[in-house]
DNA sequence: CGCTGGATTGAGGCGGTTCAATTCGCGTGG
DNA sequence: CCACGCGAATTGAACCGCCTCAATCCAGCG
């Protein structure tokens, strides 16, 4: 029934079963995706889709790392989120894509045709109902983060951002932070010397501990809930 | 048939009548709305829906100024909006409202029980497609906003509040914020003292004239777009 | 006229940024 | 296998913008 192999490009039935099983458990609204999607691989760095791009088709992370990255005139970047696997990306758009999406580590997704999507939605209530609820859930984590950099100090900030990975650890439960000290303080809001800086603190007060540069171990995990205060 | 408790509530064809001339040009998807909405008034201060409670209506600003705030464990309030005249409010949501909607003066909006807004995205399809393009557009001004809070100082921050106020400038040009002072800097992340500090600098440098304290005048709007910077 | 809450203005301190110098991690090639 | 080199991460020191605290001003209103 498994069928995990590496590709390129390819449609196959078998494959989007794999999908179902791994992410949709039987009977949920988005049963009615298995089959319309296109596994694909991308390599890390590559992008996935552009900002401003024509928006023909929506993707669901299937395995690896992905960051949303909003664009602005003067070129800088702003990092806007990490989804995780099994979330949809570039579904929660207009006609074309408001922000870009790049792995940041060779990732496969599952591609779904706009067209298809539409589709589903005019058919399926309880399919549309779910991705209404995907999208809400965006907003709110978009106004949960307006808080964070509203009001947050960086001690708070990065102990937030470790607690938020802290479910997509590993077996032996260390957080894998597959992006860059760039990206952290990006999507932070502050200075890449403060996010160092900030999780070397953490380190020294026993809460976390370094297992290598991408991989962090949490000790302590109240001190850790008790530096990002309260949310 | 419903009889909500607060505030003077009257349902009457003519008047949604006058909002469906007044905001929904004949022909757009909203036209399935009208006659499906309730008037209602909301003194100021007081709450048009809370954080937690039950999504069982959304609503359409149809006069006056609200803002959806964000309750936080610690007690902090997040000023997350301020809507503008015709936008809706808590429908982009789950079962809950995640935020609240307060009056910041006498408003009036229509209210659309969620029941008749979900039956009628089951049967309009350009409808449904509407009100998805109006959460996409929500969400993509959350990451605008973000952005803003990243990387902007105190006078860009605010030289983009008025900008982004001035088009919903009165008759003579003047802005009118309805706002206090405190609510600005909650919504811009910032300390009140800042914002009268930064009005008073772009006062000062020509850029705008304070007409009262609600009320400020775009001298050189040049100006006040160069201290913007770049979005 | 005095009261009250919001807005403004001033002085001082702190957190985070900036700039600069090392160090570390890791792949590459000798 | 180790030396090398490069980009990323860390560390240090000085600076600055914004926050905090406190005093004052102002508008609206009984």
């Amino acid at each position: 029934m498994l069928q995990p192999a590496t590709g390129t490009l390819t449609k196959s039935h078998a494959q989007t079963v794999w999908l179902k099983d791994a992410f949709v458990p039987t009977g949920l609204p988005l049963d009615v995706l298995a089959g319309a999607g296109t596994r694909m691989t991308v390599k890390r760095g590559q992008e996935i889709f552009a900002e401003g791009g024509d928006a023909d088709a929506c993707y669901r992370l299937a395995e690896g790392s992905v960051r949303l990255v909003k664009l602005m005139v003067d070129g800088r970047r702003q990092v806007c989120a990490f989804p995780r696997v099994g979330d949809f990306l570039g579904f929660e758009t207009d006609d074309e894509h408001y922000f870009s999406a790049e792995a940041i580590s060779d990732c496969t997704l599952v591609r779904y045709p706009r067209r298809i999507v539409e589709t589903l939605l005019a058919e399926d209530k309880s399919f549309a109902r779910h991705l209404r609820k995907i999208t809400a859930r965006g907003l709110q984590e978009a106004y949960q983060r307006m808080v964070l950099l509203c009001h947050k100090s960086a001690q708070e900030r990065v102990a937030w951002f470790l607690l938020d990975l802290a479910d997509r650890a590993d077996a032996d439960g260390a957080i894998h932070l597959p992006m860059t000290r760039t990206d952290i303080a990006n999507y932070l809001g502050m200075a890449i010397e403060t996010v160092s800086r900030t999780l070397g603190q953490l380190k020294q007060s026993g809460a976390i501990a370094q297992k290598s540069l991408s991989r962090i171990q949490v000790i302590d995990r109240d001190a850790l809930e008790m530096a990002r205060g309260e949310v």
